[in-house]
DNA sequence: GTCATATTTTTACGCGCGTCAAAATCATGA
DNA sequence: TCATGATTTTGACGCGCGTAAAAATATGAC
């Protein structure tokens, strides 16, 4: 508590000059500024000879570029915004961590918003973006509720890019990138089909389109492979994101009437298979060692980061989170710089299988 | 794929007139640009017919204020940087929720990087931050092997208050807020040596300045207690941030060697506890139910969002998250508007016991 | 209706840098 | 050494808005 040391730096490490402005660095470096604002742009467009003389002159001071105004008045700002309907997700944190590298490497900044599954806090997140002129923005969309006419008018501004899931019936132009989720769902029916029972779905509240997209996509699987199609009836309600609590709830229901405790269980994701594990250990239904021996089983979808952690460790489909990030940075930086047609484009990626313990 | 309708909103939704300069809105408004400007800046500041005449006008139109040209000129831009080590940390993650929730309460927006356990990359991100000209930021370091310079030109631009661990062996003059790691070690370790076996304790990565902290705080509330302190000495290499790998991995080791099975384990971490329970329930040391019944415990500190679905449920501490977020963004919001002496203040929370299944 | 006061309008400058055009200087080879 | 193209410097304007000072106008109490 209160150093006698004072803010400027360790004893020792002799502070560089601090400079402040184009204008005085161009000075104190000799070169002119528009010379600099060229270097800072692009260092191959000045001379060699400049280029190394700036260099090594820059390397003696402290001088940041100033951010907002060096956005001002380019023709493009190198942001792109980022909005996800919540951090406390190891999906989307996963997704943010691979956009914010895909990101880095192109040069881009990262703003970074939450909805909260908020369609309000939503809306506003897209507002501030066109505010502060993105060039694009990357949008994990809460889907039902949505605020329409923010996004078609940020759309006018930018270029927009759905990840995860496609809003819900919108007429939005577009573009989208995210699993396909007949490709992932019919993947993991077919591995649950071939090694045991067919599986009864648990879906996820209805709050984006996946909701729906997976669970037609178990149904179309199931119909393919001439089995009965079976949906869980959640007994408790399923209005938001907590899906651990969601899946425990509906589980623990289940499991203590004595239902599906024999059954194979495909959930909609890896956080409701979270909750539906812990359900089933409470009910002492995976006690043989955790390893499914033909009894319960529990899958999940999504790869989630500690679906390995479980017990029994979560059987799954991965999502390709880096594909998915990366996919979305080019598509925005095609369109930035006027490459690309205006025809929307929807890019699927595959998910695949990880076989583990649950299943 | 191909919609016909064009990019500009859904048939029947007429798009308000777009308004780009804040002079094309004074003009099409009938009020003078800087009677708009100040109306913007605090509504009240302009007469009470006024401020309604430019309230209604306003919903007639789609204005959006230039973020960036808005914060040039002003003294304080409301911006605040925020860093963390890594997204795919629940803890980090619901850290970040909460500053964003206090952040947008006082109209601050949030300037959110991932450090991604990399000094160079954290560095960088304080640099980008400089140059954003923030009004502070919250910094949750990496801690050892941080760029020192990077951090002290830092905090000659702006305040800088570190949140989780405070930074290492720095002589930097920046304010922290966090847990009080002596008492929330010295909660859990008195829980357990009242409910049990006294804890051996199973560390972190020594990669900030936590893991010596808990550690220590162990040993002074085991000395405290009578009891002999002991720490296990992992047989892997702990470098990283993959914490569950890490207490997977050594817990593994121990059980594989039958080293503790019986014995109660207090983790620095949740996230590291997650990891021994899985290898505890790989071993079989909970198959009784999952109840601890006097043999194997396993307890933790954080209070992590899924450490409640844990098999058993992890028994753990809880920091106060919003506490932190919430007296970060005070302090710093306080400094900015220049209340507050340069002496540097310390802020500890307490954390609350969370007695679950686990211990 | 009058006057003091509260607001608004006018006018003008500045922020830090992008960008452009013209003039000056440099590098290179014949 | 000179011509020539490449590069840099000079000078100037603009971006959208903050902000300050002075002039003009509206408001309210009397």
């Amino acid at each position: 508590m209160g150093q006698v040391c004072a803010m400027y730096g360790v004893p020792g490490t002799m502070a560089k000059p601090r400079i402040n402005t184009m204008k005085e660095l161009s000075e104190t470096i000799g070169v002119s500024r528009p010379t600099l604002s060229r270097y800072f742009r692009d260092p191959s467009a000045v001379r060699p000879s400049t280029s190394k003389k700036i260099q090594e002159r820059l390397s003696e001071v402290d001088y940041v570029y100033n951010f907002l105004t060096t956005r001002q008045n380019r023709k493009s700002t190198e942001l792109i915004g980022v909005i996800v309907p919540s951090y406390k997700d190891l999906f989307f944190a996963s997704l943010i961590e691979s956009i914010e590298q895909s990101a880095r490497d192109l040069g881009y900044t990262i703003i970074t918003q939450s909805s909260n599954g908020d369609t309000g806090v939503e809306a506003n997140a897209v507002r501030k973006l066109r505010s502060m002129s993105v060039d694009g923005a990357i949008v994990a969309p809460i889907g039902v509720g949505a605020d329409h006419d923010a996004f078609a008018a940020a759309s006018e501004d930018f270029p927009l890019v759905f990840v995860d899931s496609r809003p819900v019936r919108s007429m939005l132009v577009a573009d989208f990138v995210g699993t396909d989720n007949t490709q992932s769902i019919g993947a993991i029916v077919e591995y649950l089909c071939r090694t045991g029972d067919p599986p009864v779905f648990l879906g996820m509240p209805h709050l984006n389109a996946n909701a729906e997209e997976r669970e037609h996509a178990y149904r179309a699987k199931m119909l393919e492979l001439n089995h009965d199609a079976k949906a869980i009836e959640p007994a408790v309600a399923g209005g938001s994101w907590e899906f651990e609590a969601f899946g425990y709830a509906v589980m623990d229901d289940c499991f203590g009437r004595r239902e599906f405790t024999n059954s194979t269980i495909l959930c909609a994701n890896d956080r409701i298979a979270i909750g539906a594990i812990r359900a089933a250990n409470k009910h002492g239904l995976f006690s043989r060692g955790g390893i499914a021996g033909g009894g319960l089983r529990i899958a999940g979808h999504d790869d989630h980061p500690l679906s390995q952690y479980m017990f029994p460790a979560l059987t799954t489909v991965a999502q390709d989170v880096e594909g998915i990030a990366d996919a979305a940075i080019q598509l925005l930086a095609q369109r930035a710089r006027g490459r690309r047609s205006t025809e929307t484009v929807e890019v699927f990626l595959n998910a695949a299988m990880m076989p583990r313990e649950s299943a």
